[in-house]
DNA sequence: GTCTATATCCGGATAGAC
DNA sequence: GTCTATCCGGATATAGAC
């Protein structure tokens, strides 16, 4: 299965076969088949994968600086510009829902499922941090993630993901009235 | 090739095949393939006739508010806020890209050139009417509006066509230093 | 030039041997 | 339970009739 998300991730789950997978997973269709019920269920399970490997970084962020929301902040710019920073290829789950331009697609509850906890998160930690505005706040780092998740490397020489960490930190400075590095 | 347009976005490029498009167009594949070398050809002309209509978009700006950029800059936040408003299936040149996994992909160079253009006319706009950090600015505008392109009526009652105004509109105003509306 | 019919291939899913 | 071989549908693209 981590073959499996490595490949739908690299092209795409309408680029990668049932073949192809289980081929560079060195077994065969059957074995997979007996595992997942089709290839949508596998899909899924791949996200919902994905989805608790992002709640366990949240609860890390509380782990690392306990009772420190502003820093938890700052953490969490830092780990999203990590995220897309070298060859990255998109976010599995917004990858995943333009390719599956079927709104009734089992997938695509689990994707606006991780994304509801992740805007509430966020506003959750803005507000404990202290930001003037923390819904307003939550909302722009929301999209500014979003729209450097989706540029890759293309205009300008600077990387999306330095490119997202000074405008975040920008957000945090101007909209939330936080002038001060944590 | 305006209903292959509409398929091509409504489905997804991978999503909708050739006989599905000459069929609601009223024709056979035959013809299509006397016009286009192949789907893929189809899919890059599409983008270009889709590249154009930007373009003209930016030319109206100056048109309508001419020697203001200041207005034109609000003019521009809000054709693209009422751009991704209604049912918005996300945006041609972005699904496109994430769909067309394969980096060499002829769309690709449409795809790439088109957010160039688009970032520098956004940063020379932004220089124009003024703002302290244009270059920021446009970065920060461009990023908002392909995260608000991404995510469609999800997270809160507002939808993202209301969010992206309302952040842009406190873009211009905290980043660019320009309180006041035009 | 436009359509019918078809060639060719690929991907998802299954049957059945071992 | 695991693999080989296969079915089936759909997609791109083409041949050839009119």
């Amino acid at each position: 299965m981590t073959t499996a998300r490595e490949m739908f991730h690299q092209h795409g789950v309408r680029g990668v076969g049932i073949e192809a997978i289980t081929e560079a997973a060195g077994t065969n269709k059957m074995t997979l088949y007996r595992h997942f019920a089709s290839k949508d269920d596998l899909i899924v399970e791949c996200l919902q994968r994905a989805a608790k490997e992002s709640y366990l970084k949240w609860d890390e962020l509380e782990r690392q600086h306990p009772g420190d929301p502003k820093a938890q902040l700052h953490a969490w710019i830092g780990n999203a510009a990590e995220c897309i920073s070298g060859d990255w290829r998109g976010c599995e789950m917004a990858n995943t829902a333009v390719e599956l331009a079927d709104d009734d697609h089992p997938a695509k509850r689990v994707i606006e499922e991780v994304k509801k906890n992740h805007r509430n998160f966020l506003a959750k930690l803005c507000a404990r941090a202290g930001l003037d505005q923390p819904e307003l706040a939550a909302d722009m780092l929301g999209l500014l993630l979003e729209g450097a998740r989706i540029s890759r490397q293309s205009e300008g020489q600077e990387g999306p993901s330095a490119r997202f960490k000074r405008m975040a930190e920008e957000v945090i400075a101007t909209v939330g009235g936080l002038g001060e590095k944590a």
